[in-house]
DNA sequence: AAATATAATTGATATTTGTCATTTTTTGAT
DNA sequence: ATCAAAAAATGACAAATATCAATTATATTT
């Protein structure tokens, strides 16, 4: 949470931070992408102010303008539906996109807002398509990505689908485990950013059978929890209850929260 | 189903049916392509010989080389889980990609069958890089569809999320109706090439439910079923019947099925 | 710091949907 | 055409989870 200056949208090229010196350089930008490629595509990102707790980045029914990565912080989507109510569609932690839905429509069919202080790079996407069309890197590493979000939406498929309560909640914290793991932070202890509420939304489970969740495997030894702080005290035993990976995985073809 | 001569790979250059030519044109390649450009597309897709009703396009674990176009037929994706188990993932019809799932990983998470005689177009993934390097329209269009394919999982994810079973077979169903309303057919009268199972599967509902679900459409009078033959009677209120979709709809900001 | 609002937990009960069992219908094979 | 196998429909019942209500804990505001 470095305060920086605070200003409206500022170049990147005015700041200090710049992409190959940032702690995300290799999650946001895996592959082949040489120094002048890098100099360039930082040229058109802007790095805006951090939003507070409960800002949005953009609302459902927004024109889409630019793609969003996370560089601290947290993000939640969510499609706001008629009945004034909400689904939770993902969460977004430091190194992840959004906005990639946005792309077709022109039009963001997501509401997102902050969880807490959080701030992001914005990658305005006009600018962007004019560079890929000389730098075809550019296209494929956001292809790549977007393939990654595909599976991931199908990989919440198949928890929606077909997993227990139990299941699910034990998936979640699995996978929020290996995103911070990834990020080179603790895998077996974290703050959850999301209240309750958002984490069954986002399971397709009512609040009150999340939180009973939380008690019974707190009785069964398998997690300490203190209201949003978690310390996991059996990873290998929450991966097992998380129950069906796609593909088998059992290390056949690929894991879940591998890059 | 028009059975050209049936034989392995052939590029489809030796063959009479050019994508100019083909009644998906604008669904597969809605934006900016010219005719050079489509020309050179054309050499690398290849037209395979038609697929049997339960034949595999590929299988979860497959390395990954091809996206796939459905030309006529149907395509089930799912993901095979260890205890044999399956999560439908998605239902391909005629002028839908498949296979964009692999990309990142290079192998396919999912499993593709063919639910009746099918035909597809397949394009070797590595030309089409290549070949983009060149044309970034082609890249831009991949983004776009990819990023449709996103907006799509999230609707399915509203649906696992929030619907009961009445509105999410309702949904199906409107979904279906639209796709092949889209593709020329006609929005209220079509064969589903799924079975119960599978429906079932893909909603998150035993077939028990699916099955339950139709009798009361039909007594209701909302359409008549006949094993895979459906009659909708009222599109209207199957419509209101799917309940919530993303962005209030209501043609605020866009609707399911608009391209 | 007190007061108020919000979030989380817990218990009791209701409801939806899943499971099991059975029958009927359809499809595919010989 | 007959038979076997698979798919679909229907009913009875069970179970998981949602809903409702109340309490406690935590944040936020003044």
């Amino acid at each position: 949470m470095s305060t920086e200056n605070e200003n409206t949208v500022v170049p990147l090229s005015k700041r200090k931070i710049a992409c190959k010196d940032c702690s995300l350089f290799q999650i946001c930008l895996p592959v082949g992408i040489n120094g002048e490629e890098l100099e360039r595509l930082e040229q058109i990102i802007q790095r805006r102010r951090p939003v507070k707790r409960g800002d949005h980045l953009y609302h459902g029914g927004d024109p889409f303008r630019s793609i969003y990565a996370v560089r601290s912080g947290s993000i939640k989507s969510y499609v706001p539906t008629e009945s004034g109510n909400e689904q939770v569609t993902g969460f977004h932690l430091p190194g992840e996109l959004l906005g990639l839905d946005a792309i077709n429509n022109r039009i963001h069919p997501c509401s997102a807002k902050a969880l807490e202080t959080t701030s992001v790079c914005e990658i305005p996407y006009d600018q962007f398509e004019l560079l890929s069309n000389e730098l075809p890197v550019l296209h494929r590493q956001l292809i790549m990505l977007m393939s990654k979000e595909i599976f991931e939406e199908e990989t919440h498929t198949l928890l929606l689908g077909k997993k227990s309560a139990e299941e699910r909640l034990a998936a979640y914290l699995f996978s929020i485990s290996s995103r911070y793991h990834r990020r080179g932070f603790s895998a077996s202890e974290f703050y959850l950013s999301m209240s309750r509420n958002d984490i069954g939304n986002y399971l397709g489970l009512a609040v009150e059978t999340v939180s009973r969740m939380f008690t019974r495997f707190q009785e069964d030894g398998l997690l300490s929890v203190e209201r949003k702080h978690i310390i996991i005290h059996d990873l290998e035993r929450l991966k097992l209850m998380a129950g069906a990976v796609p593909g088998k995985c059992g290390e056949q073809f690929f894991c879940l929260g591998s890059s």
